[in-house]
RNA sequence: GGCGGUAUAGCCAAGUGGUAAGGCAGAGGUCUGCAAAACCUUUAUCGUCGGUUCGAAUCCGAUUACCGCCUCCA
């Protein structure tokens, strides 16, 4: 029985979607006014893991993320870089879509844009305003936080505990049109010359919050099942999420929240982000660091726990991804001389490890156990895989498990077979003709040659292999 | 000031009452013409102090350090 860490309660809970088999979550995603950075990505990766996950469940999920595309980041970005809103958005989307995907990050169902979704938020803004849960000011609207009651239930905090601008990210001009320093803006009236759209209270452009409040409820109903993102925005986001749905549906927002840790840089662990500037952009990392070791080592960290962006780590994640792929390789060269039919006592400690596997997985999505069970698995390969007489079937299901497993931390390894290079062929068909004839000197010539090309060969009693040097 | 999190071997990291999983790195070994790969063996008393208990990394209290949020942020 799977169980998620709710935010809400502070407590791990058994999980039960609303519909059977099936998987409603929202997951808050980028303001498109930059590349993502390794801390976006990471949340992005722990989500898909987890819907991965979810699906090796047997769910379906509907999966839906959004793009900020219009707020202050955005115009002030817009205006440096002298293009429209909606062009530097389409930019960073693309972007986006570009490094997610090097990162083997399904694409969402959806990824609903603030800008799309205009006429329906200022439609619930309206019914807001009718229920007295809003007011507007001079062309801005404003939610009256106090009426909320549960107000800060979330993230824990009691409202008239909260210092106002304890942050230092207020504004005064702002703070002093409300009624309240703890009401968040709705709507925002257009400033001359920036982007705007006509409303009931002028021209003008939503706020942050209400996007998602908007775009999750129509998209996956008035209560859905998880409700993912960064752990920095529990508080006010989430917060402001829940006020602004629950006061117009009446009804319970989400059932599930779900929170990420942050990737942490530096020796005194400091959170990366684009405003504190020590952050690394996925765009630019993959051009040095195999983008498969990247994911490899952002999704074997459990999704609620820091991760520690280090050299050192990210070598350790390249050296344990390399020895999941021997492993693979080890096990496939033995297809070409098994033996027809199976080994059920090693088919069977193949079964436990995939049941140790969703025992670990479904205690909130434990990946750090989860991935010990696969490097058994590694493990079980290697010594079967030495053995002089093997079975075709118990390689095919080793195999079979192994990338169904790995395909959940969304890692995609092929046994490489073909070498597709004649003159490398010649030569390794040369070595082991050398060898028979005990010309060792010629041998290893050949195979120091070969290791100078990227090519390791290992002599095994089936006989000489090849494989690539991983990076 | 309020709220929350973390502290386990050189590094990463499991483990919520019974004498510390796993991975990396290190050491030794098996296999090999030599290698490589693999496999086997090996390396900690759990931030500090006190308490509860037959027994605690695990519960309670205190304390220290670090991190995050308190209307930019994944």
């Amino acid at each position: 029985m799977l169980q998620v860490f709710n935010t809400m309660t502070r407590e791990k809970e058994p999980f039960k979607s609303m519909t059977p088999n099936l998987v409603n979550m929202y997951v808050c995603g980028p303001t498109v006014y930059n590349y993502i950075h390794i801390g976006n990505g990471r949340s992005a990766v722990a989500f898909d893991t987890i819907r991965r996950y979810l699906e090796y469940k047997g769910y379906t999920v509907n999966y839906v993320s959004n793009f900020t595309d219009v707020d202050d980041k955005m115009i002030n970005q817009a205006k440096k870089d002298h293009v429209t809103v909606m062009e530097l958005g389409n930019k960073y989307i693309q972007a986006f879509k570009e490094d997610t995907a090097a990162l083997n990050i399904k694409p969402a169902t959806t990824n609903p844009r603030a800008t799309e979704h205009i006429p329906e938020i200022i439609t619930f803004i309206q019914d807001l305003i009718e229920k007295g849960y809003a007011y507007e000011v001079e062309g801005d609207v404003y939610y009256r936080t106090r009426k909320f009651k549960p107000y800060g239930e979330l993230s824990g905090q009691n409202i008239d505990e909260l210092e106002a601008g304890a942050s230092q990210h207020t504004a005064d001009e702002e703070t002093a049109r409300k009624e309240d320093p703890i009401d968040f803006a709705l709507w925002k009236g257009a400033k001359a010359d920036e982007i705007s759209w006509e409303s009931p209270w002028g021209q003008g452009r939503p706020g942050w919050h209400i996007e998602c409040s908007v775009m999750s409820t129509e998209l996956l109903g008035n209560t859905f099942d998880i409700h993912g993102g960064g752990e920095d925005l529990e508080f006010p986001h989430h917060e402001n999420e829940i006020a602004q749905s629950e006061a117009k549906t009446g009804q319970k927002f989400v059932n599930y929240w779900l929170h990420n840790g942050f990737v942490t840089v530096g020796d005194d662990n400091e959170k990366m982000s684009k405003s504190l500037g020590n952050f690394v952009t996925v765009h630019e990392i993959i051009k040095t660091v195999d983008p498969q070791v990247l994911r490899f080592f952002l999704s074997t960290t459990q999704y609620r726990r820091p991760v520690q962006y280090t050299q050192d780590n990210l070598e350790d994640a390249s050296r344990n991804l390399a020895k999941l792929k021997t492993a693979v390789n080890n096990v496939s060269y033995r297809l070409s001389d098994a033996e027809t039919g199976s080994d059920p006592k090693t088919d069977q400690e193949v079964r436990q490890v995939m049941a140790d596997f969703t025992d670990a997985m479904d205690d909130d999505f434990n990946v750090q156990n989860g991935i010990t069970q696969v490097y058994e698995l590694a493990r079980l390969g290697n010594i079967y895989a030495e053995r002089p007489v093997v079975f075709y079937d118990t390689l095919q299901f080793i195999l079979k498990t192994l990338s169904q497993l790995l395909l959940i931390f969304g890692i995609e390894l092929k046994a490489e077979t073909e070498i597709n290079d004649d003159t490398i062929e010649a030569l390794i068909q040369e070595r082991i003709d050398a060898r028979q004839s005990r010309n060792y000197e010629r041998s290893d010539e050949i195979r120091e040659q070969l290791k100078n090309q990227g090519i390791i060969l290992e002599d095994t009693p089936q006989g000489t292999r090849w494989r690539r040097v991983t990076k």
